[in-house]
DNA sequence: AATGTTATGTTATATTATATCATCATTTAA
DNA sequence: TTAAATGATGATATAATATAACATAACATT
């Protein structure tokens, strides 16, 4: 409630969105919508409108991130995020580092405004292998 | 076939690769696949995965751009594309404009590095609205 | 010609996302 | 206190995006 105070634009998080958020944040990892369907069906929730209109309003939260490299959602490092972000997703593992710094959302509004081009969403999203995963790779199943 | 020699790694332009690429550069806007799909029905290709197979192989040829936040695909700018890019995307008329400059992949790339994390590779989309559109708003349908 | 390789064709299906309309809950205002 | 308005949820259907799996064709090499 304090939340709703103190961001009075940003809409409120109703049960459901609830539901979908402990999910996400228990997980700590990625989720397909359809994987937060499965998971939350336990709750009685069996529609994916259900579950896409949850995840749409954590969105506009701040809460959650939409990674649009895996057609997924993930819950936000910090408690909730204010202005745009990097993230580098580890494709073994999905693990996901995100990167708060607003020098390169900074420069690329500022080439943006060079072009007169009026920016309403940045998407910065890394594909790659993090460090662990580089040294331990994914168990193959027919190494022989 | 200068191109091959040059850059040996890259896939060739295969029959149905070359009439993608030439819809989608007479076209000069992003396309989906099942839009690509639509126009080079004339030519007798009637299935997806062909027009799926096509796209990753101009992909792979950095002759075209895949759009994540459209699910779409666009011919480069450029005649191909070497390294990451900066692309912005107009909500109304779907106009791009490509960023080529180094310093904000060459920012990330640091950042990830300092993570320790192996990029393999980058997304940078931008949405919002272009000049044009600013000025001369979509004509409104039903503005009484 | 036999073989291997790459590209294409064909069918089916998986995955991701939205539209639509009915119902329920909560607030607002008469 | 009810009526109206608004916002959230439920339920069903379907649209839009993408891939799997396997058959055939084209082409190069031997």
């Amino acid at each position: 409630m304090a939340d709703r105070e103190k961001h009075p634009n940003t809409p409120r998080i109703t049960k459901n969105a609830r539901l979908v958020l402990d999910i996400l944040r228990q997980v700590g990892q990625p989720l397909t919508a359809y994987e937060v369907l499965d998971r939350i069906r336990p709750q009685g929730i069996t529609a994916p409108t259900t579950v896409y209109r949850a995840l749409e309003r954590l969105v506009e939260c701040g809460l959650i991130h939409r990674l649009e490299t895996l057609n997924a959602f993930v819950s936000c490092g910090r408690e909730e995020v204010h202005g745009p972000s990097a993230i580098a997703i580890c494709t073994d593992c999905h693990g996901v580092i995100e990167m708060q710094n607003d020098a390169v959302p900074g420069y690329l509004y500022g080439w943006a405004e060079t072009k007169d081009f009026t920016v309403t969403s940045l998407t910065i999203e890394i594909l790659g292998q993090c460090s662990q995963c580089r040294i331990k790779p994914e168990p193959n199943v027919d190494s022989e």
